[in-house]
DNA sequence: TAAGTAACCAAGCAAGCGCTAGTGTAAATG
DNA sequence: CATTTACACTAGCGCTTGCTTGGTTACTTA
């Protein structure tokens, strides 16, 4: 079994494995189905992972790591205004969830099927993540671009940021830049 | 069977049964589980429902009218201004997030495993809902009260609130009215 | 008191589940 | 050329799942 390894083999078949869990949720997706879909029988799924709940943590882990990365690059190629600085984080925030979306729908709806260890190990990235924002928005309190509570303010943000994969439309008129143009444009204090 | 009935050991049934649901996730609730939760055998379960989609069902028709009703009653208690209106939907739709957290968690997260007929039962009465919000926003519009699309808006504010359910803690110093406040405040253009 | 009904139970079926064991084979490695 | 490695296969075990069946109990009503 090829434990932890990062082959391109495995990494295609944690997108097609991403893929099932959204279309039909972790618990309902079988060893078969994913199995089928990757184009190999049941058994061999096991040569590539150790167990379906690897498959899951897999699955997270690379959403996340995504966005950490791409957040990093949209505040390191701003080092701007906090005004700009919030702009960025939201724009960087729907970028990734749309262009890595299915994975990111598994770790916002799945996570608590993760296992105790697995989750403990991606808690670690989704707190750096998240200590990002809120450092952005601690600047944005500051400079007074925004009012209230920094704890609340951040928890309304991520949470209208997040239900967007409910809703929006990729193939409608609005691209996800818009979406987070106008939302930091309700927010801010005029 | 007791189809479609409103009988009183129906309704704890289906209380304890969101619960679970929430607990553990609709998938990962067996009809044991549902049973022993209930005290009797799980046999005798189906007595009650015709199966455990029925239960599903019966949890989220609660939960749905149960917010409507609230919302009804918050509109009309309150003839004032646009303001006023978009404060008290949004305190009405907290209140009625925590008074009934099991069913709206299981709406919110387990909608997908309905069946498509009872889906679309209970997606009229979800929109009847929805259409209450974006009156109120509408008015708020019109009076520049808040500022953007309303369709964009009205997405954003409920998805800061039902994001809520993630993260709020009833027994913290904040109240849920605190809440709508502050996320009312947030987006009044000042 | 007889009939009806709501609520329950014991037992178990058929299907599906995650996962394992053991084997075959082609390519890479010494 | 011999050996190892990567990847896939077949077959099926042991268990759990949602749900059914056939019958019993307790209470209400005629």
């Amino acid at each position: 079994m090829n434990v932890m390894n990062a082959s391109p083999r495995r990494k295609e078949l944690t997108r097609l494995a991403a893929q099932l869990f959204v279309q039909e949720g972790f618990d309902r997706t079988t060893v078969r189905m994913l199995a089928q879909e990757m184009g190999i029988k049941s058994g061999s799924l096991f040569h590539h992972f150790k167990d379906k709940q690897e498959i899951l943590a897999a699955v997270i882990e690379e959403g996340t790591q995504n966005a950490l990365g791409i957040a990093k690059a949209a505040l390191q190629s701003c080092p701007g205004s906090a005004e700009a600085r919030l702009h960025a984080m939201a724009r960087a925030h729907l970028e990734t969830l749309f262009a890595d979306r299915n994975a990111h729908v598994v770790a916002l709806f799945e996570w608590r099927r993760l296992d105790p260890a697995a989750s403990a190990h991606l808690s670690h990235l989704r707190d750096a993540y998240e200590a990002m924002w809120v450092e952005v928005i601690d600047d944005a309190l500051a400079e007074g671009l925004i009012h209230g509570d920094r704890f609340l303010v951040s928890r309304f943000i991520l949470g209208a940021l997040n239900w967007t994969v409910r809703w929006y439309d990729p193939n409608g008129p609005r691209t996800p830049d818009d979406l987070a143009d106008e939302l930091v444009a309700m927010i801010l204090s005029r």
